[in-house]
DNA sequence: GCTAGTGTTTCGGATAACGAAACACAAGGA
DNA sequence: TCCTTGTGTTTCGTTATCCGAAACACTAGC
């Protein structure tokens, strides 16, 4: 399976549009959850392995591989950590948290009315 | 595999952040896709799939039932739709769109640079 | 040359996704 | 009525992906 990659035919549309390589990219498991972990600062590999519970090595390095392919990670002396593309999808993905807490707010009054009935 | 839930433990987070939930459920393939489909209006089950090229409708229902049970879609007479919650969730996702398209420019650009060295 | 800490790869077993087929149910026409 | 055509949905064997533990390579300090 190749690397997603804006411009070129990905997994699921042949148009290439970005935002369909986007999706083919952070719909992958971990995806998501270690640019995350890189918000605030480098992180080497074990320290991600650390800090995701569940993830394996070889599917970190994987994922790590894939971002940095597409320039939105890179390797440093400190570790891995987000370029300025990097940094700004950490931008864009900032009210996806906040959409989160909402959400969450919202499931635990369903679930008190479900339980009530 | 159970449905994440934001309050509940889910993979890879045992602290039930709405973020770690959310980034498991929409880490999981096609989520943000068939998110991204219903943006403006209501589909049925086959009209889904047709714009997904790829995607089995085994996964599809299993995604819809994912969603439908975090209150994120809904089952309605003219398919499935997004439930104010789930607008909310496309409105936290534009920035994302808009990232992809500067990500598409950047990579564009690099790609010159490469072929030309 | 040992130990301990990195980063990284390998490989067998487990899980998730694909893909095609099938089932159930309506509505419309011959 | 029977047949088609369109839905929504489930099943199941095959394939792809992920897990998990182990190992390898390299560096630094003792």
């Amino acid at each position: 399976m190749p690397t997603p990659r804006p411009g070129t035919p990905v997994r699921g549309s042949t148009t290439g549009r970005p935002i369909m390589a986007a999706m083919d990219l952070f719909g992958r498991r971990w995806a998501l959850r270690i640019l995350w972990e890189l918000r605030s600062g480098p992180l080497g590999a074990r320290a991600l392995l650390a800090r995701c519970e569940g993830l394996s090595s070889s599917v970190l390095y994987q994922r790590l591989r894939e971002l940095t392919a597409n320039g939105i990670i890179a390797a440093s002396a400190d570790g891995y950590e987000l370029t300025p593309l990097g940094a700004a999808l950490r931008d864009a993905l900032q009210p996806l948290d906040a959409w989160a807490t909402t959400w969450a707010e919202t499931q635990e009054r369903n679930d008190r009315i479900s339980a009530e009935a």
